[in-house]
RNA sequence: GGCCUAUUGGAGAAGUGGCUUAACUCAGUACCCUCUCAAGGUAUCAUUCACCGGUUCGAAUCCGGUAUAGGUCACCA
């Protein structure tokens, strides 16, 4: 490869950075910099009805945090390829769309949607059920343009496909792909009549001028190839390699829609929640995609030396949420002591007070959950139980709390208590240890009243790291009630 | 319906004609540890590669057909 590799993550800002687009933008990032390419961020934003205020942002800041850096984008312009938002293109697109008309290869279309419609339900009935355009604009004489123009109608521009013509690619991933042109669905449009280009033709005036060299993207693009590659053909331009990647399905097989409310699916709910970008990273990367040496844990680095596009699978991949749950806790575990403690507190905060702790105290509190979180969320059911204990409803339970020995338990232990001095994890072991002497019960008879009394529920981290946390005034309170 | 694509376990998948009695990982199950939950440890988890035929000494791997699933057929991207 003698030519500079340029790739494209190109979203659409019609909302935020969710799982598809990030695995999108990821192997372009990975197969640009394994060989010393660049990734642009461009901006599909011609769907101007459907646009979100933010969606540009959040993408391209998303994206970062992934550690998807682009090398150019609207905030860090090449002079030679800018400006990188389509809708500050609209001149050049006119331009290429007015050659093609020109050169025959395009024609005005003068017919409104109402009618697009009617010919289309009619073709239905006559038991047609490719529908396609039927080309009546193709051939308009002067006279009618001028009744068209006189009524008002603004035109759109669609391409002229050919008859009989065969396009044929090499698919990074699948290999070879052939289509007809027949079969596209007829003359697509290229120009709306509002003057904004269509996907199909934006993206290849882009791609082109963006000196883009390789595209990687989903499986639900691989018919709009054929389309593209018949206007590269007409404008006598070199078409970048392809390559399309699996779509994400669910656990019911149905491709990952935005719609889909059963997975979370943006980068910013998945952070809020406590996921830790490695983590995301790591786990997109192996959703179809393995590598040669069944490596499970990657650093970008490492991904950008092992990406091998005919490695990508070319089956559906579906999202397993434990999965990503799996490595997210993996990660979490090699996290520092710094790290963890500025990653772990947003979701400390939501239910304890720690403005009077120093961080070695929140660490150490922290610390015991470490090792069980898939997520940094996680932690807040079992603190909060610690924190603002729960009613006890289930009967046997209550037994077990309000028994004789319970209560001579909790007289014991709140006795040994009041004769220490401090508490320490040490001598708590020391104070469990005589009250088991004193009373004369061990294990579950003598840990789990005083666990129910303190927290309201049967499980959670080791007691004495409980009574450790909520500290000798509060556990003496909790038990005398 | 046309076109395109796929089909190995609950999931991600390796494997592209003999070295596979189908690797590896996750999830699951059982047991150990333990006051409980989790973590950790140990064990277990596809006589078989959608199905039916064919080629071959030999097939998950090659060929043909069938079935199923998905994608796409917009003045959305």
């Amino acid at each position: 490869m003698n030519e500079k590799i340029r790739v494209r993550y190109a979203p659409s800002p019609t909302g935020y950075l969710h799982i598809g687009g990030a695995r999108s933008a990821l192997f372009n990032y990975l197969f640009a910099k394994k060989y010393h390419g660049d990734l642009v961020f461009r901006v599909e934003d011609t769907d101007i009805e459907r646009n979100i205020d933010g969606g540009e942002e959040s993408q391209y800041n998303d994206l970062k945090w992934l550690g998807i850096i682009p090398d150019e984008s609207p905030y860090e312009p090449n002079e030679k390829y800018a400006p990188y938002r389509q809708m500050e293109r609209l001149d050049i697109y006119r331009k290429y769309a007015e050659q093609l008309v020109a050169q025959g290869d395009a024609y005005y279309c003068y017919c409104t949607s109402e009618e697009l419609e009617e010919r289309k339900e009619s073709q239905l009935q006559a038991g047609i059920k490719a529908t396609k355009y039927d080309r009546k604009c193709l051939n308009l004489t002067k006279e009618q343009i001028e009744r068209y123009k006189k009524e008002g109608r603004k035109p759109c521009i669609r391409i002229r496909l050919k008859e009989n013509h065969t396009i044929t690619f090499n698919d990074l991933v699948r290999g070879k792909v052939t289509f007809t042109c027949d079969d596209l669905g007829g003359d697509f449009v290229i120009m709306k009549s509002n003057g904004i280009p269509t996907y199909n033709f934006a993206v290849v005036v882009d791609d082109h001028l963006m000196d883009i060299t390789h595209v990687f993207r989903g499986e639900e693009h691989l018919s709009n190839t054929p389309k593209q590659i018949a206007i590269y053909e007409m404008l006598n331009w070199k078409a970048p390699q392809f390559g399309h990647m699996t779509i994400i399905v669910n656990e019911n097989g149905k491709k990952l829609s935005k719609r889909d409310h059963n997975i979370l699916q943006f980068m910013s709910q998945y952070r809020e929640l406590g996921y830790l970008k490695e983590a995301i990273f790591n786990f997109i990367l192996l959703l179809g995609w393995t590598p040669e040496n069944n490596q499970e844990f990657f650093t970008m680095k490492e991904a950008i030396e092992a990406f091998d596009p005919k490695r990508l699978s070319t089956s559906p991949s579906t999202f397993d949420p434990k999965a990503l749950i799996f490595m997210n806790s993996h990660y979490i575990k090699q996290l520092s002591d710094q790290d963890y403690l500025e990653f772990i507190k947003p979701h400390m905060v939501k239910v304890m007070d720690l403005s009077h702790l120093t961080d070695e105290q929140i660490l150490q509190i922290a610390n015991l959950y470490k090792e069980e979180l898939g997520y940094g969320e996680q932690i807040v059911e079992p603190l909060n139980n610690i924190m603002n204990p729960k009613e006890i409803t289930n009967e046997e339970e209550l037994k077990m709390v309000s028994s004789e020995l319970a209560k001579k338990v909790y007289a014991t232990f709140i006795n040994e208590l009041n004769s220490l001095s401090e508490i320490t994890k040490d001598n708590l072991k020391q104070v469990f240890k005589n009250v088991q002497n004193l009373v004369g019960v061990k294990g579950k008879d003598l840990y789990m009243p005083i666990r129910l009394k303190l927290t309201g529920v049967s499980h959670g981290i080791e007691l004495i790291n409980i009574v450790n946390i909520l500290g000798k005034d509060e556990v003496i309170s909790r038990l005398s009630k």
